[in-house]
DNA sequence: ACATGCGTTCGAAGGGTTCGAACACATTTA
DNA sequence: TAAATGTGTTCGAACCCTTCGAACGCATGT
């Protein structure tokens, strides 16, 4: 929003755009795809049997699906992050004791990404999965990494992409979102209060580096009237805090 | 090998190249990138802004990454096959009851993905990890899989993908595959010694639909002195043909 | 048999990509 | 200290490649 990219190669951005559309809309063809990007019918087609040469898409029922290639790549990445093999079995471990949903995130361009989730045995269905890309300010781990950002980072992350709320409770102004981050600050953990899924309440705690820096956070999120009063802000937040504890002195001998 | 692709969109093409050599390499600049892929300095300059700019690749220590946006586009590939959930638990299950690792493998395109590995108490390290994409040839559940392919199908890949080998025990011929198939296909289920990485044994199965169509193949591996004999041939794979068996069952009412 | 929808092919026109040179900058070398 | 080498970056021109729309085959359904 800041600085608007000046040369993007367009042809490299339709690419991308047909396949954010096949993961947005399940099986599509190229007639439904063009008139749905504005694109001609031709050009979609011609990006379509590229897009399966190289594995990206391949041919499904009536149309084009995301291809496996991708989870190739995207499982690569994941991996190249230390955070996620020292968080995982943390994450297990706390999904089993706790029962609910336990999820690590990282920060990436200003979004939060879900690395990795377990199901707890009373856990709930949640919009999340593994690999879901959303904005920090909407999660509990997420608001938990911005706290450990320094104030301009936050900005600059806010200018970005802004503060879309998802329900009434979202925080949506950015002096509400730093008073927000300096409470968690002072507390230790971040709590989320159904301001990303109504009835869905979460506590997050930040995972730094030696400076300081957030790698990573760690949430406990499940039903509203299961994660409130002390279990949720003293049982489970200290579950966490020692959790994200033993995660970052692991990351400092790995 | 067949029929070479008529006009595929090359600026696409490029992109992908220098996703897939950030895949290989780890973290490049514009300058290494291009020397390596014989392309111009500003032309690679272009492509990587764009594709931070679309979250693909990211800034890293002395260059680019590939970027956490792939993971959400390769969770999702994964989910939509119902294979996949289907498998899942019975992986899990197989890893906890013989220690050894386990996996699910499912074809796209001739090749072989594998979508969800789970390691038992005893499992050793193998090169592959989830989303490894494989030759079908070189693995247990991948020449499962093709057991359960029409001939012309099997040779249409063999054709596609050739027959290249890893170690000196992989089937590099395609009479010899044939027959390889046929035994496969008499005794039910597939083995694999040393043929994609010494000392490495597995065995493997396929699921089929009600068409007999496969929709996956699930495999054991480990190391050869433990997985041989009739711990391999007999108690093994009759595991593995009792757990196919399970997943077919549920793949129909799902 | 006709109509409608789809995927596919083709050639032309225009725009976008590519390239190399030049720039700024940091780090290393003399 | 200053030159030198290596980066990442910007720019404009030339050309290639993408894009478009129309037309074609081919199915399905009317």
């Amino acid at each position: 929003m800041t600085d608007e990219q000046r040369r993007p190669v367009k042809t490299a951005t339709t690419s991308f755009a047909i396949l954010e559309r096949l993961k947005e809309r399940g099986p599509l063809g190229p007639t439904k795809l063009a008139s749905e990007l504005g694109l001609a019918k031709s050009t979609v087609h011609r990006h379509l049997k590229t897009l399966e040469q190289e594995g990206f898409a391949v041919p499904d029922e009536g149309g084009y699906r995301v291809g496996l290639r991708l989870l190739d790549f995207g499982i690569y990445a994941r991996n190249q992050h230390q955070f996620y093999e020292v968080a995982k079995p943390k994450v297990d471990e706390l999904a089993e004791e706790t029962g609910e949903k336990v999820w690590c995130v990282t920060e990436e361009q200003g979004r939060g990404f879900h690395l990795y989730g377990a199901a707890g045995k009373h856990s709930v269905r949640t919009p999340a999965r593994e690999g879901t890309c959303s904005y920090l300010h909407q999660l509990a781990a997420g608001k938990a990494i911005l706290s450990a950002f320094p104030d301009e980072r936050v900005e600059a992350i806010v200018d970005q992409h802004g503060l879309p709320a998802k329900t009434s409770h979202t925080i949506t102004d950015t002096d509400e979102l730093f008073e927000e981050l300096q409470t968690i600050r002072d507390r230790g953990f971040a709590l989320n209060r159904e301001e990303i899924v109504p009835k869905l309440h979460a506590v997050g705690v930040v995972v730094t580096d030696q400076d300081g820096y957030p790698v990573g956070a760690i949430s406990i999120s499940g039903p509203s009237n299961r994660l409130k009063g002390e279990r949720l802000t003293v049982d489970l937040a200290n579950l966490l805090l020692g959790a994200a504890n033993e995660v970052e002195i692991n990351l400092n001998f790995s």
